[in-house]
This record gives structure tokens, sequence and C-alpha cells, in this order.
DNA sequence: CGGACTGTTGATCGGTATCAATGCTCGTGG
DNA sequence: CCACGAGCATTGATACCGATCAACAGTCCG
């Protein structure tokens, strides 16, 4: 459930405008985005920060945090459609098709942007730079789940592990929640069978697997890539490009 | 390999815009796409219109014919992402990310409208309401994949099978390429298995059951939907909201 | 302390893969 | 016009990956 609607962070002073992983924005742009972000939302783990057929007029960008979005049969299974971190946009699909066919939910506590959906014409209308962010970030989205489907469909479960565990390591490292091949992991082995397609059991047995190859360490909640180089083989991962995205 | 270069159709005579899945156009935006197209391109069934790796200059849209988007792993094995139909933007990820993870290709002969590449950031500056259409477009082919991301993780190969069927009904309906719940079905079983995750044999096997049942019947490139009601109870399908949608 | 959730392990089952042979269709060239 | 070959589809036999069922262990938290 939403909680407080507060309003720490000022855009201009954004923490994650600083990291490396981003572009720097023009004056212009951030000046407007400060003005396009209406508040800040906090919500604990576990709650839903956007539900399938809910309309709310909100656009979000993470700020702090893991989330998931999720989509499900009527009889209750569930599939994991992808992870979200900082920096990524959440309810785009609301905004622009003014509908929504997926579920998001907070993995950790999470801090999010909150902007106006109604101001996204605007956006488009008179901040082309930030409106051609927009469908950038659309098209990475397209991007990875293009990666999930050649995996769900292609890959082995112990090939589809190792190239989801190198995948979120990389994305949890551009925005910092990385180092020393090591990061917070938030999920549960549920989640991840949920976003592979095998069962909660096999994912046991498959995790298993890999530690005992010491291909990975995964405790507490921290995992640690042991050995890079042999989980890219099994999962024939490329990195992906490390160019500076845009930031909304 | 490209074919012929020529430049039959006026956008201001497209035959697709006359259909009533499309959204009406403002005469101004109508007026540039008809600049931006800078032809036309003809290919055979079975070519390659985007190639990873390979950036050319070009964006495209389906004028006629089907196409499709593919993605393999170094070993060989191939997964299709998802099919293409008139209407459809081809390389948009190409032109916005300037960097393309799949290949496309001609299933029937088809026919491209070619654009510029590089004249798409004059479409964000210039043209809001077509770079909105492009982001929207971007969204939905988002919450296709999406849609495929839960079949392939959840639903059993049967299931999966009639999920496409309809998928590809509904959608070859929209752009005037279905009557009668029947469709030209230019795909071959091998294309459906890299698309749902299965060998060949096993759909011919699946699809032999689907025809037992009575529920659909494909004879010859035409695919019938013969109970439209127990396909989409198997599937767990929905249909897509049918509102009209932009095209470039 | 108790309960809920998550993860582990073992036994068995089943859906789909694999291997292999045959048939079908269609375009091509003799 | 027929013979042929290349893809594609079909069918049967067998193998295996991952599902299912079940019991139990660990952890966290009220």
């Amino acid at each position: 459930m939403p909680d407080t609607m507060t309003f720490q962070t000022k855009c201009h002073a954004c923490p994650l405008r600083k990291k490396q992983a981003f572009r720097p924005f023009e004056d212009k742009e951030l000046n407007f985005v400060a003005k396009f972000k209406t508040g800040e939302l906090k919500v604990e783990a576990g709650s839903t920060i956007v539900l399938e057929e809910n309309k709310t007029p909100h656009l979000y960008t993470i700020l702090e945090g893991w989330a998931f979005r999720h989509k499900s049969l009527p009889d209750g299974r569930r599939h994991v459609l992808n992870f979200a971190l900082p920096g990524d946009l959440v309810g785009l699909q609301l905004a622009i098709l003014n509908e929504m066919q997926h579920t998001v939910t907070a993995l950790t506590d999470t801090t999010l942007c909150v902007f106006q959906r109604d101001k996204v014409w605007t956006v488009f209308k008179d901040y082309p730079a930030l409106a051609y962010s927009m469908t950038w970030m659309a098209s990475r989205e397209e991007q990875m789940l293009d990666g999930h489907l050649l995996s769900l469909g292609q890959r082995s479960a112990l090939e589809r592990l190792a190239y989801l565990f190198l995948h979120l390591h990389d994305r949890a490292e551009a925005v910092g929640y990385a180092s020393n091949h090591t990061f917070d992991a938030p999920f549960t082995q549920t989640h991840l069978a949920e976003a592979l397609g095998i069962t909660p059991v096999h994912t046991s047995r498959t995790v298993k697997k890999l530690q005992q190859q010491n291909l990975i360490n995964w405790k507490k909640d921290r995992l640690q890539i042991l050995n890079r180089e042999k989980l890219e083989a099994i999962a024939a991962y490329e990195r992906d490009d490390t160019t500076r995205r845009p930031l909304i």
C-alpha cells in the first residue's frame, strides 16, 4: 500500500544523476523535470506500485530500491517479466497506451519520483529531448524482453539462471548496487523461478549446481559472481553496451 | 537481399491508412511523413530486412506482407521473438538505441516504406504527434512481448499454441488479412516451434491435437479458427483492445 | 514459543526432447 | 511429363529434464 507522500530529493541534486551510467542533462530539461515531478512515493517491500486495470494518474521513476513487473494467468500462475532498478520508468505503458496489462510490485522498500501522467503530452510537445529519452527507455526495455524471450525459449534451466544472474548483476552494478562482483539479492528463489519459468524446487537445485561449481556464492541476500567467464560461457551472455543512458 | 527500390504508394493515398484499425492523421503530420518517406523496398520471402550488427541507415514500416523478428544463441538455437504485420515499424530499436540485437526477416514477399533514420530526431523536434505515435508503437510491442513471456514461462505447449494462433489471427484481422475466422498462415511449423520454444516434432503433434478437437483447421497456408471460445479457454486469451492505433 | 515463509532433499511422474524412418509437396531440370 | 531432390510434416520408440508430491529444516518475527 502506498505510504507517505514526501518530497525530499530535488532533481537538481538527484543522487542518481551523478552516477556514471547516466547522461548529463540540459538545464532546460532538468528544470522541466523538476516541475514535472510532483512528489515522492515511498513504498514498503511487497507493496503494489501499479496494478493491472487500476489507472493511477501517475508515471514513476525509481529513485531507490528494486521492483518487479509481473503478469498472471487467470488460474494464478504468475510470471515475472522483468526487474526494475533505479532510473527505470514505471508505468510508461499506462501513460502511453492508456492501459496497463501487468502489475509492478516493490521488492525492497522503494522510493519513486512521481510524475503527472497527463503531462506526458507536454513532454512530447515542448521537450523533445525528454520525449526521446522516454522512447529510449521503452526501446531498451523491449531489448531486455527480447533477451528474456530468447532465454525462456531456447536456454536450459541452468543456462537461464546463469543468464539472469549476470543480467541482474550488470544492471545492479550500473546503478551502484554492486561492488566486487557482489550485489544485494532482494529476491527469493520463488521470484527467480517465476522469472525463469521453472518451479521453485528446480530453482533450488539449479542454484545449488552453480554454487557447487564455484561459479556463484549466494548467502544472506548477497550474491557474488565468482567465475564470470564460465558463467558467461554457460549462458552465452554478452555484456550490454555500457554507453550512458538517459534519466528522467 | 534487398531488391528494387521503387516508390509507388503515395502516403496520401496509402491503402493501410484507410483501414478501420488505424487512426486518422493530421494533415501536417501526413505531409511530413510523405517527405520522411524516401522510397519503397520490396523484398522476397526469406530475405533479411535488418540484420543484427548491420547498421543500415533506415527505419521501415511494413506496407504489405509478413515478417518476423528473431534472435539466436551462438550455437545456432534460434528464437522467433514476434511477428510483424502491415503498419508495424521495423528498426525502431536501431533508430533510437543505435544498436540492433535481433534480425528481421521477411516471411512473405514484403513491401516496406523506407524512412531515413537520421531524421528521427527531426520527428521528435518538430512533429510531437508523430513521435508520440512511435513511442506508442514501441510500448505496444513491449506489451506483446510481455504476453509472449507469460506464455513461454507459464503455459504448456498446447496452451502456447492456442494463444499464438489467436494472437496471430487477431493481428492479421486488424490489418485486413483475415476474414471468416480464417487467415493466411505464411509460417511453417518450424517457425511456430521457434516462437513457442518447443521442437518442430512436438509442434506437429500439438497442432494435430488442436485439429482433432476441431478447434482449428490448417490447410494449404490457410488457418481457420473453428472454435474460438474453446481456444480462448485453453489459452486463457483475452482479445486485445481494438481502439484505433497510430500509423507512420 | 509458534507460525509463516523460504529453501532443501528424495522419490516418482510426465511433458517434451531426441533419434530415426517415412511421407508429402512442390519446384526444377532432363 | 516424369524423376528427382529439398524442405517440411508425420509418426513411433525411447530418453531425459524439470514437474510434482511430500517431508523436513532453517529463519525470521510477532
